[in-house]
RNA sequence: GCGGGAGUAGCUCAGCGGUAGAGCAUCUCGUUGCCAACGAGAAGGUCGCCGGUUCGACUCCGGUCUCCCGCUCCA
């Protein structure tokens, strides 16, 4: 049998849409760029890997535990966080070679070119020009005039062709309350771009409300919101996403054994989910692409069909974020061990991985194409824990006996699984509609099973390699968990 | 952001200067005896949006939005 793999992320978009997974934002409006909604199943789709996330990650550990804080948050977070000053540049672009500088940046190198020249009057007076920025029109403006002005050249191509200058804004940025102008940046307040920052701000709470000891860590699912400059790829890059982050504090010292501990453990998390080993990796980040905060970094990636992409990140944040919340906040972050009697500021390591991403992922993993009889299967061969719909109950033809018992399963089966019955078309129709749906079971309510002697019997038919098996009706739980429990991807 | 491509039914797409089509999907009725393949019928589109040319625009032109690919950027 011949068997194809996801080729496309096109083919996955209309597969999302058409079978009710992903919809994008405000589409009878024309769409809304790089947000997108979720549909019935893909609802479901992503609370089941949500789940599966908390439970793994507060659940299984005495020293983890939750928290839920709100996406705004006081606007000192965020230069405390660094977030504010690394993200708000003026930037322009050269036509000719497409590269993109910083045209404060670009200004000063031509300014400390001018000194080097001996020409320092001229040099102190763009300076000047440059200092008081923003006072004539725009910040903008007003940059881009010195450059068009002093004909700064762009360094790489030596052209002077510019676009505008624009500010690059990668935080949302609104108003808080009603009566605002929205003038005022006194009343801004910014949509969380990470979730990390509320579970900083909460550790003293935590710690002096929940009763944990370093080393523990705290999980947080929610929103971030970030203006990306380039956004695009279905959800594997959105405006508004949803993280699910755990930072573990730690004694500085034990912070580069808990980096690898945490690192495997949560490859290990991929692999359990059901993605397969072949496409998972760990790409370890180079020290010169380190972000502000971090001291080690590495990549979980899996090979989507737009390349090997990053799912999950895991940094080694040092103290770098309690310590600078304590400088801006003035409020004493720091732990005291009893035992050793020593006070110190802990190491986090953080575990951060894109819930959308993975939602992609789980889907990217699991479609199949598949030569059947000389026709096409689509098949989405996910984790049964993972799937949106576990049981498909259907009665073979509309004949009341079946009905009735189908009805039944239905019902009694919809107390521990995610049951649909379905009636309609014939009953291959029916099992290729849930395989594109990915529903692991589909259980057919047939003559010979509740004509014959003794207890009703019904054929339950399996997704991944459409065998079935004849099991009397209260098996049928057993059935579905034990082959749900030993399942295993292809 | 730049360059290229595209936008017509829920999905995939055809079409043409004269007021819209197919396949699949959906719904109803019939049929049905285990893998999308039967019969009859129905519903569904201001052809992305705005403007221009024209007697007339889904079709030609301009703008705009959205998506895809490449480059660039990225916490």
């Amino acid at each position: 049998m011949s068997v194809t793999e996801l080729d496309s992320l096109d083919t996955l978009v209309s597969l999302a849409k058409s079978r009710a997974f992903i919809y994008q934002s405000s589409e009878i409006y024309g769409g809304l760029g790089a947000v997108y909604d979720y549909g019935p199943l893909g609802t479901e789709l992503k609370r089941n890997i949500r789940d599966f996330w908390w439970k793994e990650m507060t659940q299984r550990h005495d020293n983890i535990v939750g928290l839920d804080s709100a996406i705004f948050m006081h606007p000192k977070v965020w230069e405390a966080s660094g977030h504010l000053d690394g993200f708000n540049d003026p930037m322009i672009d050269d036509k000719q070679s497409n590269k993109r500088y910083r045209a404060d940046m670009l200004i000063e190198n031509h300014i400390a070119k001018l000194r080097s020249d001996g020409k320092a009057e001229k040099a102190d007076e763009l300076q000047e020009r440059l200092d008081t920025a923003g006072s004539r029109e725009g910040v903008c403006e007003d940059l881009y005039q010195i450059i068009i002005d002093e004909e700064i050249r762009a360094p790489e191509s030596g052209a002077f062709e510019w676009t505008e200058v624009r500010q690059f804004n990668l935080m949302f940025k609104t108003q808080f309350g009603a009566t605002s102008s929205g003038r005022d940046d006194d009343d801004a307040v910014y949509l969380r771009p990470e979730t990390a920052q509320g579970i900083f701000v909460n550790f003293k709470n935590v710690m002096d409300t929940a009763r944990q000891q370093v080393p523990f860590g705290i999980a947080q699912i929610g929103k971030a919101f970030r203006n990306e400059v380039v956004a695009r790829q279905f959800v594997f890059r959105m405006r508004e996403f949803e993280q699910m982050e755990m930072q573990y504090f730690v004694e500085p010292g034990t912070d580069e054994e808990s980096y690898d501990h945490w690192l495997k453990k949560r490859l290990d998390w991929h692999k359990r989910l059901g993605i397969r080993e072949s496409k998972l990796r760990t790409h370890p980040h180079p020290e010169d692409k380190l972000a502000h905060y971090a001291e080690q970094a590495a990549d979980i990636q899996y090979e989507y069909p737009i390349g090997w992409q990053e799912v999950e990140g895991v940094h080694n944040r040092t103290d770098f974020d309690l310590s600078q919340h304590m400088e801006h906040s003035g409020k004493k972050l720091e732990y005291y061990d009893q035992q050793k009697q020593e006070k110190y500021v802990p190491y986090v390591i953080e575990t951060s991985i894109g819930l959308d991403r993975t939602v992609m992922m789980v889907l990217c993993d699991a479609y199949r194409e598949e030569e059947v009889d000389g026709d096409t299967r689509t098949v989405l061969k996910m984790n049964p824990q993972l799937a949106p719909t576990k049981v498909g109950v259907f009665p073979l033809i509309k004949k009341d006996k079946l009905q009735d018992l189908a009805h039944k399963i239905t019902d009694d089966l919809r107390e521990d699984y995610n049951v649909l019955y379905d009636e309609s078309g014939s009953i291959g129709k029916r099992y290729r509609r849930q395989d594109e749906a990915g529903t692991p079971f589909c259980i057919t309510v047939d003559f010979d099973g509740v004509e014959s002697e003794g207890e009703d019997t019904v054929t339950i038919r399996y997704r991944d390699d459409m065998t079935q098996d004849r099991v009397p009706v209260s098996r049928l739980k057993e059935v579905i968990d034990e082959k749900m429990k030993s399942w295993k991807p292809e």
